[in-house]
RNA sequence: GUGGGCGUAGCUCAGCUGGUAGAGCUCCGGAUUGUGGUUCCGGUGGUCGUGGGUUCGAGCCCCAUCGCUCACCCCA
């Protein structure tokens, strides 16, 4: 058993007990995209290495040291998707889906970072994602979070939280940056190693360092929102307005800053108070510069990414989770003729009922057993007596109802009529 | 990459200061030679993660290694 291979570290399998929870999530968001207009989207899971270096940032961690990058035979730089904003921009790019268009996509499936796996956090991990474009104004940012809160809503989710923040243009971006380096370079006593590397590499990271010693110095930071050009102010407030129109709560935090290069305005993050330290259910914002980075004409865009796993563990922790999917019913089968139960099993879907045969020549009792197990309404009998008067038996499993014996050709009849009480 | 916790049956776990490996659940069979769920009885199933060391003797002690898990980093 310990020689037996494993799957990789960080990849899990999804086994049939959790399929349920899975699937609902899939169509509910489905639903919901479908009446917001939006147009499903399906991208490769391999990029050039290329893409994501241009878009999420080079020196990022995600880029830097958790790309699964390789080389295809030919020789190019390929990486499986960490994300799915750049593939979406090079696909609306490559088939011109921007030109004159404000389209606005959804796409789900599994993305890969090499990163230690724990709480929430895997390998490869399964997110639902937006993106649209052409539209600059804060009223699209706001159909993003109202989207997603409707996405709660419908799942039943609860527990969950809004924080929004805005990282202004690239020149308010700059401005900021220096003003924290300023700040933080004058207290490089205090730092703790990683702000301290991070005061090179990246210092709005240093804002939401969860380090106890860091709080107090992180608290007497000054704040981009108070730096804020007229026009990105602008937008930030309107995006507040319509949230208040729409009665979303939500929280300004100021230290959101995230960590994909591209953001630009809104961003925002759903945290899940049943989460581990991975609590990010959804993380999102604008990234107007995106996609003139990858080579299109300047066109603003905003997006969001949902953590399916975070999602699902966190639907679990309130309790609610879909029923597993049971059969109408189950064929019995002792010494009848070769065919009868798998015929029968036929027609009774046939007429829309779902059926499991038994399929081996276990004992009466065992295969009732698995008939009683498998939560199916009824049991259909196909035994020696039955084959020799030409008739079937038909037993409810669940509640009340005795067992009787009818004619062959009244099989579908009869079972429809119980299955359906 | 760094740190903590944990590896005993398919699952959840017990196992005394070292003395021949256990329970519950699951599964299979029987009580009921053609009737499930409740009950009772019986059975299948383990190189105790792996390798080495100490010892008359190791699931237990020591070293190493692998795996899982949680946290840091980073992020959905």
């Amino acid at each position: 058993m310990n020689s037996r291979l494993q799957a990789v570290r960080g990849m899990n399998d999804l086994l049939p007990e959790a399929i349920g929870d899975w699937q609902r999530v899939e169509a509910v968001a489905r639903g919901i995209f479908a009446d917001h207009g939006y147009a499903e989207i399906r991208m490769p899971l391999v990029e050039r290495s290329e893409l994501f270096a241009r878009s999420i940032g080079a020196a990022t961690d995600i880029v830097e040291k958790e790309m699964y990058a390789f080389q295809d035979r030919s020789g190019d730089m390929l990486a499986l998707r960490p994300e799915g904003t750049a593939g979406c921009v090079r696909a609306a790019l490559q088939h011109g889906l921007l030109h004159n268009q404000q389209p606005r996509f959804w796409y789900q499936g599994p993305m890969f970072r090499y990163e230690r796996p724990q709480k929430g956090r895997y390998r490869q991990f399964q997110q639902i994602g937006a993106e649209c474009f052409g539209i600059p104004d804060a009223d699209i940012d706001a159909e993003l979070i109202l989207l997603t809160a409707r996405l709660w809503r419908e799942l039943g989710l609860s527990g969950v939280t809004l924080e929004i923040n805005t990282l202004g243009t690239p020149d308010d971006r700059q401005v900021y940056r220096e003003q924290l380096v300023a700040y933080f370079g004058g207290h490089r006593g205090l730092l703790d190693e990683d702000s301290k590397r991070r005061l090179e590499q990246n210092p709005l990271r240093i804002l939401d360092s969860k380090a106890p010693e860091m709080q107090a110095l992180i608290d007497e930071a000054p704040r981009l929102l108070d730096s804020l050009g007229g026009a990105s102010r602008a937008h930030f407030d309107r995006l507040c307005a319509i949230l208040d129109r729409a009665a979303v709560s939500y929280e300004i935090n100021t230290r959101l800053v995230r960590g994909l290069d591209y953001y630009t305005h809104t961003v925002f993050e759903w945290v899940g108070e049943h989460l581990g330290a991975q609590n990010a259910l959804c993380g999102g914002g604008r990234y107007d510069g995106l996609v003139e980075q990858l080579g299109g004409k300047p066109l603003p865009a905003t997006g969001f990414s949902i953590g399916v796993e975070r999602l699902v563990d966190s639907l679990r922790a309130v309790g609610v989770s879909a029923a597993s999917a049971t059969p109408d019913c189950f064929v019995v089968s002792v010494a009848a003729p070769a065919g009868e139960a798998l015929v029968a099993a036929e027609e009774l879907r046939d007429a829309g009922l779902a059926v499991i045969c038994n399929c081996d020549a276990a004992g009466f009792k065992s295969q009732l057993r698995r008939a009683d197990r498998s939560g199916a309404r009824v049991a259909v009998i196909l035994g020696e007596q039955e084959s020799a008067t030409g008739q079937v038996g038909i037993k409810p499993l669940r509640g009340d109802g005795e067992q009787q014996t009818v004619a062959r050709a009244d099989l579908v009849a009869t079972v429809k009529q119980l299955s359906k009480g």
